[in-house]
DNA sequence: CATGAATGAGAATTCATTCAT
DNA sequence: GATGAATGAATTCTCATTCAT
């Protein structure tokens, strides 16, 4: 079993560098910019090598998409679930988000942005899964700081959708408009997080 | 002069033409997804055609954004500027500015969200001219409302920014996704109005 | 008749503004490289105006080499058969054809060097006529200098294409190899025609 | 190793059909006039094809210049830098250089006759190697001359372009234009190395 | 006479993908 | 398991040429 056992970890081993590679250079240059030769140039593997792993372009993005939706959930599931106050696992929940977001820009931009590569008809079809847990995870968080009397008194699903929409849009502006003169990162984080949650305490 | 003028109708409604398909195409496949090709077909002319009204792919798109944009301005300018009360202009602005959104989903995709070509060493970047001047707006709007005691100080430009990351999250993920579960769309839009409109006249 | 006169010479202008404005830009960058359009921008008229003085950009070229080749023969034909010296003809005639074709480049380059756009199966191939017409002066002007015992005896028709020899080598090399770091101009001209004089006037 | 050496072998042939095809077509028709598509279907193989053995259209036609400046090297060399008298060494190059023009009309009129593409300001600029290095071995042997007494005295770089002028000359004229009444080639090439060896030794 | 509009054909180049070895 | 070789299909863009006006 250990020679057998030795490959298989071989294989996963360049299945991980194959993405490794490939989420850095998807990130830094989009979708369409990055060629399969950059790919395989950057794990000094054959072009052919990767089509041993993905059968297709399009699903090693796939790939890529789902892992990293998969790592929000893993990220934010704990913190909304936690145990401290409803709304300092609100606050760290979103700025989890927006940090997520800025560092895995691509993926971001496939999941939340634009349909990309993938069919809309797809089952592949990554959101369904994954980022509707996170949703949830939002929804009863929302229900509970109402209940604890933390936030103003509202429909959860319509304040957890102004949330998303809140934290969504600071991510995806900064993600797709890199050029625009935004000030500091964090400036604005910390503002969109006070405001928000500002406006949720303050009474309708 | 009615030959001429004739001719001058006739090709700017090539031109329109050509601007519909092209950007009825890139807001629904993306920049480098969409072929001169394809908007050629669309329109049932030629390829070269194209390249009678538009030096480039670029070109065609920047026309695409700039148009966009340029209405978008034309909308907000006399809000924000009104002379009402800071705090109605602002929220008035942002009603239009998401309705804005949801009835030009296409140009909102173009102009806002999906990602262009790379501009990056270039002075025909888009937004220098009507994006910001609508953020200018904004941001003066934003300033006399703290001057005016409306909303609590801060630094008007990352306020200004905080406020577009909210109404862009709601307008992009309202037209991005429509397959979700999304509340009323009224009560969203009041809701993230009221919310970030109540988190900035909170005190940090 | 002063009006239909008045048309005649107005079109006979245009034509020889195209051709001015042609062999400008074709001496300047080659046949291929240049474009009808350049030309038509060139002498400020619509391109389809160049068709209505020329079936073609072939013929178009045509006419200019016919031309200049026709110009090289005036221009050579009173020197080979002046009533000088025949070696001072000789040494003027040579220096003529070499200011010729460094003047008049790509003319040069398609009478002499390369066949460019001519169909080589065609009648309006151009050396035929002119250039051969030249070369019969060259063979003339050698047999009166052995005649005169001005140069050394020998078969007129060899050394006549010997010095012709020459004289392309020098002209063409400079044409078509600018980047070469050649020496002075003049010295060369010089260098050369007094070296062929000289070999021709020694005794074998 | 066999399998890797007869694809290297392959490879190698392959390589060389296509250098093959270009020399002839290039010869032909001049740079500009040749698409790599007519390459590729001389060969019988797909453009992308030629892709993987040069990475340019520019690269193929420089390899093709290099190599036959390169071969044309080989051969002067060693006669330039002989043993023998200074004049007997340059007549039997200047022999040796007409004959190779004459033995191998392709390479030589996509080395020196041609056109190629504009290099200006590349240094990837063929001649740079080799066919400066003849051009050296010029120059020093006429220096060597001129420092023996064997030829006239005269700056070396104007005497060494003359000399070169007149080669190339007769031998793109005999390669350019075969069907001109041309006289026997021996006794052109004799009449043209004596005329020029002749004229050097004349006193200015 | 002059032209604006239109286009078919073709250019160089790139790329995802396949397959024999 | 890994790969070098090969390619069909597609890309953006240019150009000579035609034709109705």
């Amino acid at each position: 079993m250990s020679a057998t056992e030795r490959r298989a970890r071989q294989k996963e081993a360049l299945r991980n560098d194959i993405i490794e590679a490939a989420r850095q250079l998807f990130a830094q240059n989009g979708y369409d910019a990055v060629s399969m030769r950059q790919i395989a140039d950057a794990i000094e593997y054959s072009v052919a090598t990767i089509y041993l792993h993905f059968t297709d372009k399009r699903d090693l993005y796939n790939c890529l998409c789902r892992e990293a939706i998969g790592e929000l959930g893993n990220l934010l599931e704990p913190v909304f679930l936690g145990e401290q106050d409803p709304l300092e696992r609100l606050e760290r929940g979103l700025r989890d988000y927006i940090n997520f977001g800025l560092e895995n820009p691509q993926q971001y931009r496939v999941a939340f942005v634009i349909e990309g590569p993938n069919n809309q008809d797809d089952d592949t079809r990554v959101e369904g899964t994954a980022a509707r847990r996170v949703y949830s995870g939002l929804v009863a968080l929302v229900e509970e700081a109402i209940t604890k009397g933390e936030i103003a008194a509202g429909a959860p699903e319509v304040l957890a959708q102004t949330i998303w929409a809140g934290v969504h849009g600071l991510t995806s502006l900064l993600i797709m408009d890199p050029g625009f003169p935004w000030q500091q990162r964090d400036a604005l984080v910390d503002s969109l997080i006070r405001t928000i949650v500002g406006g949720l305490k303050a009474p309708g």
